[in-house]
DNA sequence: CTTAGCATCTGTAGCTGCTACAGACTCAAG
DNA sequence: CTTGAGTCTGTAGCAGCTACAGATGCTAAG
């Protein structure tokens, strides 16, 4: 009468390199279904390790918890939600368009003061005067 | 005997276009110091404004609040400290080209979920896909 | 049987960097 | 005298975990 791929959530943990707190954080806040019991212990089937899959990838992808949650609530479901899986992903797409637009605005201002630094040619120190002086010439994000 | 240049935490804040709480939370951790008092209400000087200035530019640029500790800490002492100055932002320089790098590679895979999506030629959706399957072929960030 | 050692359990508190209240007070103008 | 804006303190909340403490449970060796 073995449960076929019952298991706990240490396994779960090894299986999708998920951290076991985190594991029962998602439970907490409703990514994971409140799985069935072994005694005390939580018995997770195949399903929860996909599942736990799918949350895993959507997060390494910058997804956030809520539209994770969106993203799991379209898969569920399946049925001709493409368009809307499509929107929140090109929505998410735009943000991080976005933010790599602020990081290489950073880098480029980082970069030029310790090249800067490096030459040395300057009195005092062209990093201290970045963030002293006025800043903002150009190009400043939003 | 007017106080040249005393002003209140309201007038900082419109000056330095940082939030009012922003500021008593900055007070609370050390990142300003603790300023005098006309009455109940706290009184800024020339030097406040120019630090917390300093504070909003490296936060823009996306130092930690750690580093910018570090960072008022060298500029207060001023002296030969610059090769300091610069390990610090090389440092922060290293990270945000790492961050760089991981949403270069998210955008990447989103892209292309999103491209794959409105060519329309695959059966089923190609986000799920991407994220229920193996996603993991090469070059997925640390 | 006992004991050791590991896994798991619940519950709570901490992290970063703010932001948002509630409820009291101060102060100047009308 | 009232009203309204500004400020005060203190606390709690946000995301997304992570890290305990202290209680169980389960298996295996002695």
């Amino acid at each position: 009468m073995a449960m076929t791929g019952a298991i706990q959530i240490g396994e779960l943990s090894r299986r999708t390199g998920c951290n076991i707190e985190t594991i029962r954080y998602y439970e907490r806040v409703g990514l994971l279904p409140i799985p069935q019991r072994r005694g005390r212990y939580r018995s997770y089937a195949r399903e929860d390790v996909a599942r736990l899959g799918f949350v895993r990838r959507a997060r390494e992808l910058g997804f956030t918890l809520e539209e994770v949650r969106a993203l799991l609530g379209l898969a569920v479901i399946g049925e001709g939600s493409c368009a809307d899986v499509r929107e929140v992903a090109a929505s998410h797409l735009r943000e991080v368009r976005e933010r790599i637009a602020d990081l290489k605005w950073m880098e480029r201002v980082l970069a030029d003061s310790v090249r800067a630094c490096d030459a040395g040619l300057d009195s005092g120190c062209p990093l201290l005067d970045a963030l002293g002086a006025e800043l903002r010439v150009a190009g400043a994000p939003s």
